[in-house]
DNA sequence: TAATCACTTGCTTGTTGACAACAAGTTTCT
DNA sequence: AGAAACTTGTTGTCAACAAGCAAGTGATTA
């Protein structure tokens, strides 16, 4: 529909493989964003998304395998959009300072990319069905990023910043759990949460839990 | 298969068309369950809830009027169970007391019910889906929650005992966050995650934040 | 009280259309 | 010419609906 089902490159030369793999892949990952934000990720068809991305009802079995294959690779492809506004905003930052900014990197990603955003979380729900293909792809996101954040919260017990009896892992899972179930609940009910307040009261937290008190 | 298909009483006397209907929900509702458990929702079908149940493949249909339609009544009820733990150990408690108790009480739940939790956290993600046919259902689910909290919060500023400046809106966010979150972490990845000790936790930073510091 | 008959409700079976997945074919690049 | 990208033909599975069968209900009559 979008897109030229033989697209040609600029200059009118013929495409070479590579190219025309890579631009029919984005188009139906592009595609699929577009159709789980309208219908869900049940009710779209492969057909539908080989057809918007301007292809046949074929080719997204073809290239990913199955529909499970396709949402893997969506699921991939906007978590390292996402991944880059967490490396940008934080960079080498640890302890309080990296838990804070990345709370506003990610505010930052849901305000800019909505629909990224949204298609993210609902195939992150999809990962909870025992047997999901793409199940374990979610547990190693969530497992990095619980790591991470243990690393900082690590890394600023030995800057002194924060205290010394703290438990990284544990701090990890409950800051973790924090965005992914706010993150939910924005999904399902945008106006039953105020995304912009939680997370300041969420830094302001990490601030009064987490600093060393008997600093000097 | 586990249940006569025309049930009979105990007495031998026949059943009335109540308890017919009563016996077969109950028996799909639990099969349903055991299916969403061990192949996850996508991939359950009608007919062998229907069959497990002891029934034909059509009654689940017939009944519930679509897949969504029964997802929709195993949600609602757990969500009844659960809320008698709650009930059962909170009380008429409020404040800082009713949020630890209610965390006590969702870790009984879990503990007790595993199987039970698993499910119902399944079909939450479930509605995270757009169009899905029970998402109202879990919207207002997570409403509630959050009005109970809320309510919590206030009547503990009331009595003193919480600082005068909370937000309960915010707070009651953040805490349902935290325990929808909690719940996907352990549901996708249960190693990645000591769920009592994160509790734990959570009460002692309850205390910690909310407890008025200018207090007699 | 007991028998029967019209009606309702619970439940099953037949059928249809939509879909994912696979296989075999066609077109485009190298 | 051969390989890779892409399309089309086909099959089996499933949800949903519709039509029918069987069991329960309640009023009437004797």
């Amino acid at each position: 529909m979008s897109t030229d089902p033989q697209p040609v490159a600029e200059n009118g030369q013929s495409l070479t493989q590579a190219e025309r793999t890579a631009i029919s892949d984005k188009a139906m990952i592009d595609a699929a964003i577009e159709l789980i934000l309208e219908h869900g990720t049940d009710k779209t068809t492969l057909q539908a998304i080989g057809e918007k991305a301007g292809y046949s009802r074929g080719l997204a079995t073809y290239r990913f395998g199955s529909k499970a294959g396709l949402y893997d690779e969506v699921c991939k492809s906007i978590s390292r959009d996402w991944l880059g506004y967490l490396k940008e905003g934080v960079g080498n930052k640890v302890g309080i300072d990296a838990m804070c900014t990345a709370l506003d990197s990610f505010f930052q990603f849901v305000s800019d990319s909505p629909r990224d955003a949204r298609v993210l979380q609902i195939l992150y729900c999809g990962a909870a069905s025992p047997r999901s293909e793409y199940r374990q792809t979610s547990i190693n996101i969530h497992r990095r990023q619980q790591d991470d954040v243990a690393d900082w919260v690590r890394a600023g017990m030995k800057t002194g910043e924060i205290r010394k009896n703290a438990d990284p892992r544990s701090i990890a899972a409950h800051y973790i759990a924090y965005i992914s179930g706010m993150t939910y609940l924005w999904l399902i009910d945008p106006k039953s949460v105020d995304f912009r307040k939680a997370n300041e009261d969420m830094k302001e937290h990490l601030k009064l839990s987490l600093k060393n008190r008997t600093a000097t």
